[in-house]
DNA sequence: TACTATAAACTACAAATGTAGGAGATGAAC
DNA sequence: GTTCATCTCCTACATTTGTAGTTTATAGTA
């Protein structure tokens, strides 16, 4: 069952899911969702159906306390960070990645530390 | 009417045209695809289908000689690849971009050429 | 123990996506 | 001009995605 790539919706959970402390719950996503993505106004059972189709997806795992459900994450978003990357190359890379990496750096929004950091990463190759 | 990311099949249509000289029609479209993407093996009304929904998204533009129908893009390979490059970011970017080059670079993929190319980019900086 | 708040389960439904069949138009061949 | 091949247009339909209402379980509380 390999790792697909997921839709927004889904990937935001992931994502609230991955900047969490684990175990974590329904409500507390819910909250944290509504604290940093305040744009979408997800309902409880939004996030229910999105943990749902994670689980079955794979990406999560979860166990049931009492009344509440915790959830842990399966994929780790450096996993997860590898297939985006991949698909990401895939498309794009009819040529060669040096292309890929000026599009993403392109804005000059590197700050003096990725400069730093590159420029060290480069050297090493 | 801003550019939203694309679902995969239609990348691929579009990923068709970029490729072929302008304009191009459905059958060439169906044969290029049918060589370059053997494992989907789209039927002419399929092909005909996504060409449609692309152009309503704005990506694509035609118009008809005869009983064909010759497209072009609106939308350049190159204006997709920001679109991507942004929305990747902004998925991951949680920290800084040194990681993303990492990930899309990874596993020794570059080539000579590459890195070369990369060196004089990161040294501009 | 009955009442209440809240979390989860089940169900729903519209829009987008993937895939294509059938009907009609039109250029080519005779 | 009739027939044939082929390209487009219209229509369809299953699956996935986005979003949530309704019902049920359960823990706390009076």
């Amino acid at each position: 069952m390999s790792i697909k790539k997921l839709p927004d919706a889904e990937f935001e959970i992931m994502r609230a899911v991955w900047h969490s402390e684990e175990p974590v719950t329904s409500p507390q996503l819910t909250d944290k969702l509504k604290a940093e993505l305040p744009e979408k106004d997800w309902k409880q059972q939004t996030v229910l159906t999105m943990l749902v189709r994670l689980e079955k997806k794979g990406f999560l795992r979860s166990d049931k306390k009492g009344k509440e459900r915790n959830y842990y994450a399966e994929v780790s978003e450096g996993d997860y960070l590898q297939i985006e990357a991949e698909s990401f190359k895939k498309r794009f890379n009819g040529g060669k990645l040096g292309g890929l990496v000026k599009a993403l750096c392109s804005e000059g929004e590197l700050t003096d530390e990725d400069i730093s950091e590159l420029k060290d990463w480069v050297n090493k190759l």
